[in-house]
RNA sequence: GGGCCAUUAGCUCAAUUGGCAGAGCAGCUGACUCUUAAUCAGUUGGUUGGGGGUUCAAGUCCCUCAUGGCUCACCA
């Protein structure tokens, strides 16, 4: 049973003391003629000879954000989508009823219509002068944000909203009251957008492929599952295109890209979320120094189309993404930070007892993809902070991947690192259908132990390989991290609308 | 899943050693016809996240549950 707060039973009442006045407190149609920031433009374009009396003729419309009422006339601020614009009542032209009218039922939150003239207030702030105004939808709970006023240019805020549970929780709350948290999503939108723009130029078609599939792969998560009533098939919400992507490279289109949902069902921090949104593009006739190249260039086109620079601001250090970014093998990597050389280690055994030698701490039944894992994540991603690939991955935890020339036990692989944090992962994609196949077993019997990380097969992947796949590099990249990176969030729930928080109870 | 921390009015936060639960803003009443954190006077608002315990007395100590934050683990 919903209880209403006091404030809120408050302003139940102001409602029905405007219907019993007539007033439509939420009527079906708004006018307007300009936004905010159209009204302040146009009016600073006129030549103006007393600014203190009101000229042309603007009406605007948005959500009241600040009332002062003194007497017989009240200032108000409304908020729109391009921003604030101040509002001046006076009794003698709005009319003592509609005065009233204003100062009795108008509260903080409510949307509202205006019309006038504008003129500058004595302390210069270009202001609508109100010759008539109305309603146009009534707030019956209160905005979580007492007070916030844009003082010579700067804001300053007041009881800010910012407790983050209830922020997630109540993101329309969280949006209507902190005009920086809708800039993150603007920015998120032109991120996307500016990567469409770029995907487009090179010649990549985007497409779409299942959600809901029979089998799952691509990666290793473990998947949610889900179940088709009619068909009486169990389906699971993909983890990644991969497998999809590459089957119409089969189908000889050429060069594809999606960008869309991935869920996984895993552990919450601070870089997961159970969906998220990725990009996955798949290049035919180009290996993994090609897409390296194409990764580079489109990060930082993105950087510089979002945010005007290709230095950003990320918490407190610049981070440069002109390219050529630096270059690492993983080896390398591995040797400088912890004295650790892998390929002294060519198996899980050797490399287990060298990490032992050190005095590093493992699981001993660990798989050497895991051991050298535990290394790049211990030793190595945290110095990781200037854009660096990452190149040349064992090749046993590279499932789909294609081999080095001349060493089989490396694959053609990079993961582009920024801020300590891994932001993209592609490959020379594997295009063997038997190396395929020995591959998809040798995982099973690596990982057999824990079912859920067994690679299921996927037997219509490896018939669309035998129809002949043309040799190719993909690439895949969580567009929530990289929209982290170029707005400066240190959480991927800062950058996602509605971020998965657990339940409460009774909802 | 583990560890640490947090949860007090609509919002942001106080509350000494366990000793009468407070402030600012918002709200309400009144004054005020160029204010902008408007100002001035007055005023309402609390199951201190839920449950249990210790105590003459619990926001404060103990147990437990819930939710969140940070972190670790997990995450080719």
């Amino acid at each position: 049973m919903r209880e209403y707060s006091e404030l809120e039973k408050n302003r139940i009442a102001k409602l029905e003391r405007l219907k019993a006045a007539g007033v439509e407190a939420y009527p079906t149609r708004a006018e307007r003629t300009h936004t905010s920031a159209q009204a302040l433009a146009a009016y600073a374009a006129t030549e103006v000879a007393d600014s203190h009396v009101p000229q042309g003729d603007y009406t605007v419309a948005g959500r009241i954000r600040a009332i002062r009422v003194m007497g017989k006339s009240a200032f108000a601020h409304i908020e729109d989508g391009d921003g604030r614009l101040q509002l001046y009542l006076k009794i003698n032209d709005v009319g003592a009823e509609a005065y009233q009218l204003f100062v009795d039922g108008f509260d903080l939150g409510d949307f509202i219509q205006a019309s006038g003239g504008l003129f500058k207030t004595k302390t210069g702030e270009a202001t609508l002068w109100v010759r008539s105004f109305r309603m146009l939808a009534k707030a019956i709970s209160p905005l979580p944000a007492a007070k916030e006023e844009v003082v010579d240019g700067e804001k300053r805020v007041y009881s800010a909203f910012d407790n983050p549970e209830a922020r997630y929780r109540e993101r329309y709350a969280d949006l209507a009251v902190n005009a920086e948290v809708r800039e993150i999503f603007r920015a998120r939108a032109r991120i996307v957008s500016a990567i469409r723009r770029f995907l487009d130029g090179n010649g990549f078609l985007e497409v779409e492929t299942p959600v809901l599939q029979p089998l799952y792969g691509g990666a290793a998560a473990r998947p949610f599952t889900t179940h088709h009533n009619q068909l009486k098939q169990d389906l699971y919400l993909r983890i990644s295109f991969e497998l999809y992507l590459k089957r119409l490279l089969v189908g000889n289109l050429e060069r594809v890209y999606e960008i869309g949902r991935d869920f996984r069902n895993e552990g919450v921090s601070f870089k997961h979320n159970p969906e998220f949104t990725q990009l996955e593009f798949y290049w035919a006739y180009a290996d993994y120094e090609q897409v390296m190249a194409l990764t580079e260039q489109m990060i930082s086109t993105v950087a510089q189309d979002v945010l005007g620079t290709m230095k950003v601001q990320y918490q407190g250090q610049t981070l440069d993404l002109t390219p050529p970014w630096r270059r690492l093998t993983m080896r390398d990597a591995i040797l400088e930070r912890s004295g650790v050389d892998i390929d002294a280690g060519p198996d899980a055994a050797s490399l287990y007892a060298l990490m032992q030698a050190k005095g590093i701490k493992t699981d001993p039944g660990a798989a050497r993809g895991k051991l050298i894992d535990v290394l790049l994540s211990e030793f190595v991603e945290a110095h990781l902070q200037q854009p660096t690939f990452i190149i040349d991955y064992p090749r046993d935890i590279s499932p789909l991947a294609k081999a080095k020339p001349g060493n089989p036990n490396v694959v053609e692989r990079f993961e582009a690192y920024l801020a300590g944090m891994e932001l993209c992962n592609a490959f020379t994609e594997l295009n063997d259908p038997f190396d395929q196949e020995a591959r998809f077993v040798e995982m099973g019997r690596d990982y057999g132990a824990d079912a859920e990380e067994t690679h299921p097969l996927d037997e219509d992947y490896l018939r669309a390989m035998r129809y002949g796949m043309p040799p190719n590099g993909g690439f895949g990249m969580g567009i929530d991290r990289l929209t982290m990176l170029l707005t400066d969030k240190s959480t991927i729930r800062e950058v996602l609308l509605f971020p998965h928080l657990r339940q409460r109870e009774g909802e």
